[in-house]
DNA sequence: AACTAACCGAGACGGTACGTCTCGTCTTGAA
DNA sequence: TTCAAGACGAGACGTACCGTCTCGGTTAGTT
């Protein structure tokens, strides 16, 4: 499965949105309930009440509409993306945002969830552009806004992009986290925090 | 597939080598060549010559078959390992080996390993700690060898371990690398490896 | 399919004749091109460029459309019925028909007719018996004439009744062509025109 | 469905006997309780208590199953045969089997097992030869025997064949079933009788 | 001339069954 | 015993049609 590339037929006009958001929906409940493999296009029809062929006909194979989920699962909650503050001080911003997403990691659905968008990603390419597209290019926005702040407050340096510096305080987690190589703690959460922003300070 | 845990029978008296040898071989060619969900048992069987209750026999899986196969790949070239050179120049020596990863990543083939190896990580808790075990961590030892030479030589936080230190230079590459997120250039891999010699250098 | 019975419900006064025969004779045409299994409904209506809805409108079912357009074919070419001449030679006269039934049978056409014809026929009784009516029935109103002629010469016993006569020349023939039995030739027709009339004989 | 040809592939000395039972008598079974095209794969399969794979390994489609199953039947039961006896009245012996046919047609379960015998081999010629071959072919082996007695006997014609002497005392039985065009009762059978046997009788 | 009501095309929808595929187990026979 | 070969039960896959439904647009036949 998921070895073609993303279909997501136009015509959209006359489409259903109710039977669209059925399937998201139990798309996205599955997710956190079952281990990945367990869940079936089937399954997914049934609880939402849609036939097979409705998720067909919209979406190219199971992951393609479990990526839509958690994409929209992310529209529909800003709260709960990756929103940096500004107190002025830009490693206690990173830590504490850290500090949650480790605590996120440590929540069995949210692992799932996690779990099937990498695994998705890793087995369609076509999928892995979505994901970056509607996922992470999401959380990245929300990010730019904090380093345009502390790079006005001259706390960058200028040869570091905002992509670069994203990669540098979240790539170690995410790495850890899907290798098991060591603990995800509030403490690993401040180093990490604090090994960025020493390599992002100007000079 | 891949939801139990891992088996990888004992015994061995009677084994046949040739038919272990034959179905890593095999496993390892197929995952070079096809996308790893088509990857079956059926096949890696058939082009080992060798029968699936053979392979069902050893291992539990083919998550476990593909993972030794590509443990024993790992075994059998040391010579391909992430060894860090020591010119004494941590950053240039850094740079050459995220140069040498970041053009690795280029081969497709070496981007099918990969992919199969996460795929595999992410689906079985019991193959991500052999992969951590078994792959991860030997190439940890190599690069923990020039870390401690830096440390010695006092270019090292004291507060940094070696896996932190580790992550901070791998991760971000590696997080690129699957999540498509940017282009994986030398000056990329220049830039990351700055970046780390900043976040780890004393003071 | 086809398990319910015929419907054919609206007002007709509003009707649209040209949907109407647009329909039959996209249903008539793919019953000539594609073997009975796999005409659809979908396929009548995209040939017909008429919409699924105003079929399902006006007929029950895929087989009741199908009927109907044989009847009306049958309507409308009343030549090629099955018409029994009158020479006074009764035997010669049913092996004349007989011969000209033989060849239309080799015919593709008119063989993906029948088949259509007899299967609909044999999945729903309702359509079973509007064939009887529509379609066999007015065959036999044709032969019905040329053996009263015969009764009428003394030619015809008077304990078997027209049915029966028919179903004497004409059973055996389409009993072969449906079974694929053995061969249709002249030759076979005229033998069965030979026992049918030793049958009927009186004395 | 049945549109392909018949294929009944492997090796065939690896074949577990019990699964092809179960799935023939599962075939018998939903016969004579479904109208044909309720049956399905999945049914029998369930009924069966054999996976669906292990069906359309040995069989092409649901009507090669069905055909062979009824063919099963046919030689499981050689006393439900054709059997014509032989009482030195040709007319009575061939009266006595028309009545019990038409007994038999009158049976709900014959009927449907009929009616499926029909359809398939309507829509698939390899269905029609095999129908032929394995049903049709063991009665008319049955009904050659008698008539080679009443040949011998000097009851028959010379320039008949069995084949024809077959169709002239079943086709018309067969005819009214299918079309529904007359009632079948013992009177009807004893015409059919009288009628085969004067066409039939020398000179 | 506007109104109304039924028809029409298009095609999405909930379903059912299809025939294929892969999994992991089990059986057979040769070495 | 081990192995190659491969049949097996289980069950998900993606496709094909089914017959129903809603949507606007059009076209009579009134008012």
């Amino acid at each position: 499965m998921a070895d073609a590339s993303i279909r997501c037929v136009p015509s959209a006009t006359r489409r259903s949105e109710q039977s669209r958001r059925a399937a998201l929906d139990a798309a996205l409940a599955l997710v956190t309930e079952l281990p990945y493999p367990r869940i079936t296009v089937d399954a997914i029809a049934a609880r939402a009440g849609v036939s097979k062929a409705t998720i067909y006909r919209w979406w190219s194979a199971k992951g393609a509409l479990v990526v839509e989920a958690l994409a929209q699962q992310s529209a529909d909650r800003p709260e709960e993306h990756l929103v940096l503050p500004d107190t002025g001080d830009l490693e206690a911003d990173l830590a504490g945002v850290l500090r949650a997403i480790v605590d996120e990691m440590a929540d069995p659905s949210y692992d799932a969830l996690m779990r099937a968008l990498s695994i998705e990603s890793l087995q369609d390419p076509a999928l892995r552009d979505q994901v970056r597209e509607q996922i992470f290019g999401v959380q990245l926005e929300y990010v730019e806004r904090r380093f345009a702040a502390a790079r006005a407050a001259g706390q960058l340096r200028d040869d570091v992009g905002t992509l670069e510096a994203f990669e540098l305080f979240v790539a170690p987690v995410f790495h850890r986290w899907q290798g098991a190589t060591g603990p995800l703690t509030h403490a690993y959460a401040d180093g990490v925090a604090a090994r960025a922003v020493r390599a992002l300070r100007p000079g």
